[in-house]
DNA sequence: CGGGTGTTTGATTTATGTCAATACTAGTGG
DNA sequence: CCACTAGTATTGACATAAATCAAACACCCG
């Protein structure tokens, strides 16, 4: 089934929350997706409350035990830790579809390694943990699904480690790209190699370990190859051969 | 309970694999410790195999489906990925204690993001993951400690994360010694801030994404600088209140 | 004792960081 | 609709951490 895109690519204010989960564009997408499909009234009936923040919020904090997770309705998000003289690192983007502080369910109790702030404008789907949980054990499928979903982010974060401890510059940024665009794909958010890609050269530099300075110059070479277009927030990939070479060989 | 070093530090012979779980030493640091504990003898009966490797062995695989997940009985082992071209990032040091493959038990087929190899000679316990998890369920207090140990382990990645991606070569390198020193010494392998590390300076090159040169040359400033000792694999940490400073400020 | 692996050191290069100035963009309020 | 502001992006000149290359050295093991 091809996914069809929820918002348009280039509008930029939020989703109204849907009323119910019966017509939710984006649950088929999640981590219960099977019984979002087949079964959304179980969906409704779990889910807690509906949170909308502005850009820029933090709204999970390091350290904080999670009684609730959240599924990423709409907007865009990112973990992240900040060192004591300032410097942060950004572990993950989060996109629409993501259930955000999902280690939550399979390690109940744990204290988040990392703070949770918008990106833009968010919508959130609350639901305790247990709820949670207990939606994933609706049914094989389900869990086949979610587990899955771990797996990829898990996998994901090994990936993101093995870039900046050995990738240049320019590897990394291919990386990052080539992933992105792929799980923004998935959620139907890309269509012909281009997509909205909301974040600041300050952001990537805080995703691959570089400088925002060094960001600028490395998409530049990008740019300048033809590889990639990148204004005003909508980037398009123009050759995705070449910035597969790149992301393997660099 | 003070922990009971169950090794001499410079014993570099490998510990016998014990004939029965009631008298090992090791049990109780391990993911199933309260079992081990209060009921030796259930650890026992689902143990399935011994297991004994040289030293630079591959023993699980990248892309590997785990059926087992394995008590690291004596030695040390770590976790780790090549590229293409043969750079390689190590994830994760795992010492004497550590369930090799524990992500099985939380993600049944997951299909392992790194490969691991034996750093020294090791000894194996093997159980079957269904078992594994049983072990795990037996009792409260069980599933509290194992996931204590999932999370740390989770914590643990996001740290080194971040270090690579945020601190100098010196301020990796002595989070690395930190960490280490405190995970030894739970297991009663690190006295008087003195412990056995079986590494070469390509190995912690690899964990920290550095050369091996420059890791030559940072050792070297920590010990000119009187804050360790390291010669013949063995690690003496002189002055950590300064070791401390550097892991937080660099 | 010889060979191989791991360590140390020096000289040099390079990728990336730092500092600082200028330009652009998206909003804001009038 | 315009002027103003605050954040971003871009650019240049320069500094430096870390990589590279290459040559001793040391140590361990059989």
């Amino acid at each position: 089934m091809p996914p069809m895109p929820f918002i348009s690519l280039t509008d930029r204010q939020p989703t109204p929350a849907p009323v119910s989960c019966s017509n939710c564009a984006l649950g088929r997408f999640t981590i219960y997706g099977a019984t979002a499909q087949g079964d959304p009234n179980a969906v409704n009936t779990r889910r807690r409350e509906v949170l909308n923040f502005p850009a820029g919020r933090i709204f999970l904090r390091e350290g904080k035990v999670q009684k609730q997770v959240y599924t990423l309705y709409s907007g865009w998000a990112f973990r992240y830790v900040t060192l004591s003289d300032g410097r942060r690192q950004i572990f993950q983007l989060h996109l629409p579809g993501d259930m955000l502080a999902q280690e939550s369910l399979l390690m109940p109790g744990i204290q988040l390694p990392f703070s949770v702030r918008s990106l833009t404008p968010v919508t959130l789907c609350a639901f305790d943990v247990a709820e949670a949980v207990g939606l994933i054990h609706h049914s094989q499928e389900q869990e086949d699904r979610s587990r899955a979903e771990m797996r990829r982010f898990f996998a994901g974060l090994h990936r993101r480690l093995a870039d900046i401890g050995r990738r240049s510059a320019l590897g990394r940024l291919a990386q990052l790209l080539i992933e992105t665009e792929q799980r923004l794909l998935l959620r139907g958010l890309s269509q012909n190699s281009t997509f909205l890609f909301p974040v600041s050269q300050e952001h990537i530099a805080d995703m691959l370990g570089l400088t925002t300075v060094y960001v600028n110059r490395t998409l530049d070479r990008l740019r300048k190859q033809k590889i990639i277009t990148f204004d005003r927030k909508i980037m398009r990939i123009l050759d995705s051969g070449r910035l597969y070479e790149i992301a393997e060989e660099e």
